[in-house]
DNA sequence: ATAGGGTTAG
């Protein structure tokens, strides 16, 4: 009868699920392990861990699928710490793990990002014999990726003895998790010529890492392979193809395939919202959102993140507002105000130049204001030059951001633009001492099915003098239509050694030369930078653009800027 | 009985 019982609950809310074991207690019949068996596996289902952790802890020496049970709970509701103690806990009584155990604890591992005990985990693994465990093996693999140790997870991927589709699609998307995709590509290329057969999950990986990358013809190609090959392309591939569209600056693509959709979620919707948003595309943005609402679909945390950037970027504070009290307002969990939220508010108001505004929202906000949101104003008092408020935020973003190069940057040429030497000398010291990593700055273009990147002043490229002497002839001519250098912004993330150098040899402005060369002339020229682009090479593509009659379409770290006879869609820059 | 892969935001 209990178990019955037991069995028929697996569907009801925890409350419920607690008085039936409440029953179960107060029969005073011996509580057997097998109904209590049923009961963790309820409770893991319904998410909650704390009551599952409870009757888990009444059951007399728990074989190991119970511990595995519990283990997938853990995992599942995103509680690693938790995952990792009971691991820890299971060791200290004894209890061996078994192939099924692994798995989730190398996950849990991997969230926590600790890479020390990664290497502790793995031996484990090889002590009991599992590595060659396929899934063990993919979970490592993973693991390494996550944790930016690349050649221990090509290493382990390599030695799998049976690399299977899953195994293909795991490595794959790991790598454009990490930000790796021209890596996803090489392995996808080498999946291809080693016959393995590709499937949706595959093709949806792919479309990410050219999103990514920028590369709307390999995307393509990959899409139209994948309907050949008949795969099927449902919601999340179109999804997939809908964003890589959007990521790559083609907003017309990606609204006639919008159109086209059959079905659609909140997720088509919200990646249109984002991608017209990031696009520069304001009007678009609201206009599909009063459509969503129109066909009764509901928005989500995204879809307002979208909708508010929109409006930051067209400046248009109380239509802001209004979406944001919507949230307030919506009484739905998924629409609550989250600390992004908020940053993108103080975004809003800063950008339009209600500082003080944007201040005193902060101070009113219900949230412990985080180094983004400080970050936000930061911003925008650099860009409004603000000086006092700015250095106001500076001191306490300073103390509370210790580790975000961008804002150390940031903070460091709000001080140098007030004079303050000896605070700029400061932040600097700090950010030595920390090991603050100044990436890289590169830019990239996608041709002939390869993506060509650029490093400042790189002359590794095969083109690389025409590419100079393209570059000269083109600054030539456009000092003649009123260009001049601008060396002396202090306001962007860039190094001051970054500056000083080579300006005119960035390398947005190489991949623009290199795509002057080679791009065809009815093609627009897609740039992609990893970082912000500077002030001058905003200009300098502005001139270009006016120059040749050509479109320029620039993607950098926080949004496009589509150049078009001179002018630029951004607000950004002026 | 229990284990590995996919889309929007940052």
């Amino acid at each position: 009868m209990l178990s019955e019982l037991l069995r028929a609950s697996s569907s009801k809310p925890p409350n419920q699920l607690k008085k039936i074991h409440g029953l179960v207690l107060t029969t005073g019949f011996s509580v057997k392990n097998s109904l209590l068996t049923q009961m963790l596996e309820n409770l893991v289902l319904v998410g909650d861990m704390c009551y599952a952790r409870q009757v888990f802890d009444e059951m007399h020496k728990p074989r190991i699928f119970l511990w595995n049970t519990l283990f997938k709970g853990y995992v599942k509701n995103q509680l690693p710490f938790e995952t990792v103690l009971l691991y820890k806990k299971m060791r200290d009584l004894g209890v061996r793990s078994d192939e099924f155990t692994y798995p989730f604890v190398v996950k849990a591992i991997s969230e926590i990002g600790v890479l020390p005990c990664g290497f502790a985990l793995h031996a484990h693994v090889m002590k009991n014999g599992f590595e060659c465990l396929g899934i063990v093996a993919t979970e490592l693999v993973m693991m390494y990726m996550k944790f930016g140790e690349l050649s221990s997870a090509k290493f382990l991927f390599e030695s799998m003895q049976v690399r299977d589709l899953v195994a293909w699609n795991a490595f794959i998307a790991v790598c454009v998790q990490t930000g790796n995709s021209a890596m996803a590509l090489e392995y996808y290329r080498r999946m291809c010529a080693d016959a393995v057969q590709f499937d949706s999950f595959t093709v949806v990986s792919m479309l990410s890492a050219c999103g990514q990358l920028g590369s709307l013809e390999i995307g393509k190609e990959i899409y139209d392979r994948a309907r050949k090959e008949d795969i099927d392309c449902n919601v999340i591939v179109e999804n997939a193809k809908l964003d890589m569209y959007l990521k790559c600056g083609s907003t017309e693509d990606a609204r006639v395939l919008f159109d086209e959709m059959k079905q659609k979620n909140v997720v088509s919707w919200s990646t249109m919202i984002v991608g017209y948003a990031m696009n520069g595309d304001s009007k678009e943005a609201l206009g599909l959102f009063a459509m969503m609402q129109k066909e009764g679909l509901r928005p989500n945390y995204v879809t307002f993140l979208g909708l508010l950037s929109a409006c930051s970027h067209a400046g248009v504070v109380n239509e802001g507002k209004k979406y944001f009290n919507m949230m307030v307002q919506s009484n739905d969990k998924n629409c609550e105000p989250r600390k992004e939220h908020y940053a993108c508010m103080v975004d809003l108001l800063g950008r339009s130049g209600l500082l003080e505004e944007a201040y005193e929202f902060i101070e009113k906000m219900p949230l412990e204001p985080d180094a983004g949101i400080w970050g936000a104003l930061l911003g925008a008092c650099a860009v409004h030059r603000d000086m006092n408020l700015g250095q106001k935020v500076a001191d306490l973003l300073v103390e509370t951001a210790p580790d975000i190069g961008a804002y150390q940057v940031l903070i460091s040429n709000i001080y140098a633009a007030a004079g303050k030497w000896d605070c700029v000398d400061k932040v600097r010291r700090k950010m030595r001492k920390l090991g603050t990593k100044k990436v890289a700055a590169y830019s990239s273009v996608e041709f002939g099915g390869k993506i060509h990147f650029f490093n400042r002043g790189d002359k590794s490229h095969p083109q690389s003098r025409a590419i100079y002497e393209k570059l000269e002839e083109i600054l030539k001519k456009i000092r003649n239509l009123g260009y001049v250098p601008d060396t002396g912004s202090v306001f962007h993330d860039v190094e001051t050694e970054e500056k000083e150098s080579s300006l005119s040899h960035h390398s947005e402005k190489l991949a623009i030369a290199f795509g002057l060369i080679n791009a065809r002339a009815e093609h627009p020229i897609r740039v992609m930078k990893n970082l912000r682009t500077c002030d001058d090479c905003h200009v300098f593509a502005k001139f270009v653009s006016r120059l040749t009659s050509r479109d320029i379409i620039m993607r950098d770290k926080n949004r496009f800027h589509h150049f078009k006879n001179g002018v630029c869609s951004c607000r950004d820059f002026w």
